[in-house]
DNA sequence: CGGTAGATTGAGAGTCCTCAAGCTCTGTGG
DNA sequence: CCACAGAGCTTGAGGACTCTCAATCTACCG
């Protein structure tokens, strides 16, 4: 039996439920030590709550436990752009250490469970363990690439092929940390979220949610998502997922 | 009188003329030697050649020196997105040691100059020096900010939003890295090259420059870009730069 | 003096947006 | 047990922003 905490996050991360996956890197036993030491606390969220408030610095740095979230943007009207959706897994709070001032809002999708670490701890890190150091630059280097791909979507896709490409995405992330079963991920995304994040109306989304769901390619059903012709979604959103590299979790 | 390579580049990197404005942090003149050991060589390239092609790997890592480039990802039928914008000081080829086959092409927009840094010493760099593993993930965040809010004009701000916004944001950028002379800097895009990273089609661009010119917003004039009122086309955009911290240098 | 790249403009079409209304489901309270 | 409110989903209709097609114009070059 695995000792929990009150967050849902195991109290060791020699313990870590997240490592049970083959998505993530091995870490030796001491490195595993040195981000339990390093991790200040965990902490549980109802959705719906800011992680990181948009205009306001953290003073703390997060990995996602449980859950899903979203990064955002807003304009002053209220316009709001989804930059890309977390899950289990990523790292939360980097650009808010480095960049200057360029806020982006991070807010809970679901309830989620959070590991906590210190923001003024990170150069430490990378001084005591540069390969960690190595490690994170890795999570902006991909965390980059997501949003590189979502705006390659936004600016040259379709709004078919935006939903397209956006449920295959969702469900391939899901799968390879182990959120699959029978062919199904949870999906507790509503379609204001959807439309954020692709940059289009509330009302086009869920017409064009509902014009694939005729076409036979997906189903969204009692808050599951199901690909019934994932080669089908690929080919619309002219989007191919290659094999991935283990990531590191910190 | 500081000597020049073939390229344009100094030979040596503690007299590199970018560190002559105050845009970047200082490095002691150990970290400077330790740089340019890892410097493999410096290149030139003439606009339109491709730094890195989109779906090759690359064994380098650069830094551009001289002239303006872009990243970019384009779908099989040929439409481009432009990613983000690359000046003088940027660090690029992060993405491609990190990321899985995900992967963006960056073309050089004018004649270029370039640092080349061999990707497998990455690694050796962070474990020699943290403190410069610590910078690359600072780089790495900060571009990704870039995107993040290209993505937020692509998806939620109109045409001409997006445009002013572009404006600002390019000539703050230039102006930053010390080319604005006379109120203006060099402006080397075309209006296809803004079309792809706005996502906006070639016709609407250019008649939404126009129209922001008619305003009195800006003149674009003998390869130059002026901004007459600063102020409005930020209004315009809803976007307000504030100061920056200085930024590494590598 | 053609040829090419880039900028410009007009016209018509189409995707996507806004407005509006109705529907389903869930939780709450009398 | 049922009325009611709220959140989210759905659909229709009209309008607007942006796209594509096409043609013209300028600048530059061999």
């Amino acid at each position: 039996m695995i000792p929990i905490d009150d967050s849902g996050c195991p109290t060791s991360c020699t313990r870590c439920g997240l490592r049970e996956t083959d998505a993530f890197l091995p870490f030796e036993h001491d490195r595993l030590l040195y981000i339990q030491a390093f991790r200040e606390t965990t902490m549980r969220l109802a959705a719906g709550r800011q992680i990181i408030a948009e205009h306001k610095a953290s003073t703390r740095l997060f990995t996602l436990y449980r859950g899903w979230a979203f990064r955002y943007k807003t304009l002053s009207d209220g316009r709001r752009q989804i930059l890309n959706f977390l899950v289990q897994g990523d790292f939360i709070g980097l650009q808010e250490e480095f960049a200057d001032g360029a806020t982006h809002g991070v807010e809970a999708l679901t309830d989620v469970s959070l590991c906590v670490f210190p923001r003024d701890g990170l150069w430490e890190m990378y001084r005591d363990d540069p390969r960690l150091g190595y490690d994170l630059t890795w999570l902006a280097a991909r965390e980059e690439s997501l949003v590189d791909e979502n705006l390659l979507s936004v600016g040259r896709r379709t709004a078919i092929e935006r939903v397209a490409m956006l449920l295959v995405h969702l469900y391939r992330r899901a799968e390879r940390v182990g959120l699959a079963h029978d062919g199904s991920i949870a999906f507790p995304f509503n379609q204001q979220h959807i439309a954020d994040a692709l940059g289009l109306s509330l009302v086009h989304t869920n017409k064009t949610l509902r014009r694939l769901g005729r076409m036979g390619l997906h189903i969204i059903e009692d808050g599951r998502l199901y690909l019934q012709d994932p080669r089908g979604l690929e080919g619309i959103a002219d989007y191919y997922e290659r094999p991935r590299r283990q990531t590191p979790l910190i």
